[in-house]
DNA sequence: ATGAAAGCGCTAACAA
DNA sequence: TTGTTAGCGCTTTCAT
């Protein structure tokens, strides 16, 4: 184990001042050529590398360190979004703290304690169920009251203020509803388990206003929230016995993939007796038969977007800079599982 | 923005010295109780924390904190093992400095590079498949050299002498051939894109066992090796074209997702005419109809074992304690893509 | 019981 | 052109 070598320790094999190394080493213009070469030669030859922890201490520098909370790595829109994040951050020489809340209140707030110990450049976050049931966000306020930087994707909450990419989910869901619609369906239903994010609430606001638009009632029987998993199948069965029920829009991925086993399970023929649109263009869907058609969020390019954006308050530092919310436009991806409109 | 508070902001607002501070706040022995009390009282009404950059540079103590670098997140098995490693190191409270490789050498040495300078208390990784072509391995020994304990999990080489974690793809791949011969296959090709990777060689072998152990010749064009994914079909299709192929072993997810498309699209009928076999249990196998039976590597598991072994290593400072290889017993989940045994 | 001083590795005025 | 000094936040002898 050869242990790291230091500017004292070159210094001393020259027999100059730590200063002249250190100087020479950042190829300062007051230090003979000479001595420059011979010392940065020599540092090379030794691998040299500066020690980031002193750097750190002497503030000036930045740790290019940016740390990354996550709710759930195995949800394929934010492992998307985690690759988009990762590499820009590389490129840009930045290292990735990164952690999985796992939609716990308490992790993501120990998570963060943990990680301003190591001295952040900034922060990136999708908040965690829990986060947005609870409404608490001082271990974010306190963040941003250290002079932290905050970017917050997806799921977000305006008690913040700080930089955000989020995507349209009203809007989308109200398309997608809207193709429903005007695809032939006479009554669609909202299979929600997500009901307590943000995204959900949005994403059944959409979801009433295209079902307003066509001049039908909004029926709360229609807009089925199921909390618990483990309810899913019996609760989705009840909704799914009445046969008048032509089309289904479903918030989240993992909850389409049940569905889509129920519907066929009971004898359903799709998309010719019911139709399926869902949140999150996860590999999956694709390749369920029939394909499901979905909307896709650009994961990557929102991950990209929202790291572009903390990289750029970090380094431009801007503090009086306005906040921005950036919206990511999504698309409807249509696949089997949905009549066109002719 | 308020700043942080330090040692010194206390000793000044209780005019006694920063030695003082400090030594109240570690509950020295030689402070008087009042003043640790009124300190101690001081520092928790302030938020203080302790500098963690000061106090790393000050002694050789740990960081804290883990390097982690995996070659592709969208990959379930790495975002299983991911899942288990952060689960096990955020209990431990460590953090982890985590990169995607992407497959790259370049990538994976200049990582490593950046991570080194942010003084890692260890290393965990599963080797980028250019990595594993190239063979070259030094940025990993010099990591050793400096004294970094490191644990490689799934893509690991022999080149170097660290603990490991694996799983037997030999075996694994000897009785899925095994099975499927044994359920009536009579002719049996396995399908590879990963013949740059080790385990894929190990699966190779595997595969060879079962077949002479059936008496069965080992026929070169029933290993079918497919470097460029464009060709993926194309290649794939000459193969299926010779009707008296009747079982498949896929080594990776993705090819089997092709693999079987391809298979029902050219009219066969599954398992009837073709069984199909695959490595990595990721979600979209049981999904896909029929669905596919699988390896199962059990990915947690395995990330829970190498984070295990690292903390150990950091934490038992003992580094004459040999290096182990512990091996991960997979499993196989029958499904509807093979038949059963009577 | 408390404090002064040195030192971890490095940078940046300021001197020489 | 090179060296001296101070200091980043903290711990730790060694005095007092």
């Amino acid at each position: 184990m050869k242990k790291k070598i230091t500017l004292k320790d070159i210094a001393t094999t020259f027999g100059v001042s730590i200063a002249t190394v250190s100087k020479a080493l950042n190829d300062s213009y007051d230090i003979s050529v000479t001595t420059k070469q011979k010392i940065q030669e020599y540092a090379k030859a030794h691998h040299y590398k500066p020690n980031t922890i002193a750097l750190n201490l002497l503030k000036k520098s930045k740790t290019k360190t940016i740390g990354v909370v996550i709710p759930n790595i195995m949800n394929s829109f934010f492992a998307k979004a985690f690759v988009g994040i990762e590499n820009i951050a590389s490129q840009n020489g930045y290292q990735l703290v990164s952690c999985i809340s796992n939609e716990s209140y308490e992790k993501e707030v120990k998570t963060i304690e943990l990680l301003k110990h190591g001295d952040l450049d900034g922060l990136i976050i999708s908040l965690a169920e829990e986060t947005q049931i609870k409404q608490n966000f001082t271990h974010l306020q306190n963040t941003l009251d250290e002079g932290i930087p905050i970017v917050m994707f997806d799921r977000v909450t305006e008690n913040i203020a700080c930089d955000k990419v989020i995507v349209n989910d009203m809007e989308s869901a109200y398309s997608a509803t809207h193709h429903l619609l005007k695809s032939g369906c006479k009554r669609v239903a909202l299979i929600s388990i997500i009901d307590n994010l943000s995204v959900g609430k949005l994403r059944v606001e959409g979801y009433k206003k295209a079902i307003t638009e066509f001049n039908m009632p909004i029926e709360d029987r229609l807009i089925v929230r199921i909390g618990n998993h483990e309810d899913f199948d019996a609760i989705l069965k009840v909704t799914l016995s009445d046969k008048t029920i032509d089309g289904l829009i479903c918030l989240e991925e993992d909850a389409t993939v049940n569905t889509t086993k129920l519907v066929k399970q009971m004898g359903y023929k799709i998309p010719e007796d019911i139709s399926i649109v869902c949140f999150t263009n996860g590999k999956i869907l694709q390749h369920l038969s029939p394909s499901i058609s979905a909307i896709s969020q650009h994961g990557k390019h929102i991950g990209e977007t929202a790291i572009s954006m903390l990289i750029d308050r970090i380094e431009n530092n801007t503090p009086n800079k306005p906040f921005i919310t950036k919206m990511v436009k999504t698309s409807l991806i249509e696949r089997e599982s949905t009549k066109s409109i002719k």
